[in-house]
DNA sequence: TATGTGTTATATATCTAATATAACAGTTGG
DNA sequence: CCAACTGTTATATTAGATATATAACACATA
């Protein structure tokens, strides 16, 4: 498995696992229909808990990532990956705003803050095209 | 004062303290030397515990942004904002890197990120222009 | 029938968040 | 000088989040 997780980070182990799962799943390393690890199996991988692994499952479940065959195990959805509607778009705006705050404090540019933005997503963007369907 | 404390939100009180104080900066609407209000009667307009105010001080006198004279109180940093120099630059792209990814897991184009992150930032330099120094 | 799924249930330890009091050091206004 | 106001420090408590440890359950399948 490709997941790195940073015992010392103030982040949330979960939240680590959960991000890094779906930054997978967006750049390609993950295919739909991929079948994920067992939780048991990646907790031991990763020297945590089964329960940690499982959170991480669940919020990914519940966001529509992946699916959960309760006996056959988790898997990159399939059927679409959830839409960039709406309410999505008003939650990413809403979390934005506070770095474009500091941004802004700080005295940088709306061009300074755009090249910052684009390269975070073009390197994805990159990485999941250098990859063969 | 123009802070509004949301207690239902999963956001602790002192980072929302500390966001809209950060934006209140950014934007003008509290300009360089200007005091803030105690941490005793903000506390006290917000119905919040004085100590839950003095973190969101202690941060923001941290990270540079206000300053604290021991017996006068808090006031925005007058000489300098900090810089957006690489260390923060490095700090942010790693804080959007999750969005990012998700944003792009959901089918978002980069302009549409794009879009989204230039109206996040416009929209606050804006207010700021808005106002006469 | 044994094994491997996720799931659920307890229990525990540690840390963070938030509050409640109280006191201290130093400045400032009456 | 004295009362009032700053931030600061200290202690204690409550509630919740995070993470772990075990154990058991339901269900499919090899």
């Amino acid at each position: 498995m490709f997941v790195r997780i940073d015992l010392e980070s103030d982040v949330p182990i979960y939240t680590q696992l959960t991000n890094q799962i779906m930054e997978g799943i967006a750049t390609g390393e993950l295919q739909p229909g991929e079948a994920l690890p067992s939780v048991r199996s990646l907790a031991a991988d990763l020297g945590i808990n089964l329960h940690t692994v499982n959170k991480a499952y669940t919020i990914l479940k519940d966001s529509g990532f992946i699916q959960i065959h309760r006996q056959k195990g988790a898997v990159v959805q399939s059927g679409g990956m959830p839409p960039a509607d709406d309410a999505y778009k008003e939650r990413l705006a809403e979390a934005l705003r506070p770095m474009a705050a500091e941004s802004l404090g700080r005295g940088m540019s709306l061009e300074d803050w755009l090249t910052i933005c684009r390269a975070s997503f073009e390197q994805l963007k990159a990485k999941r095209e250098g990859r063969p369907i």
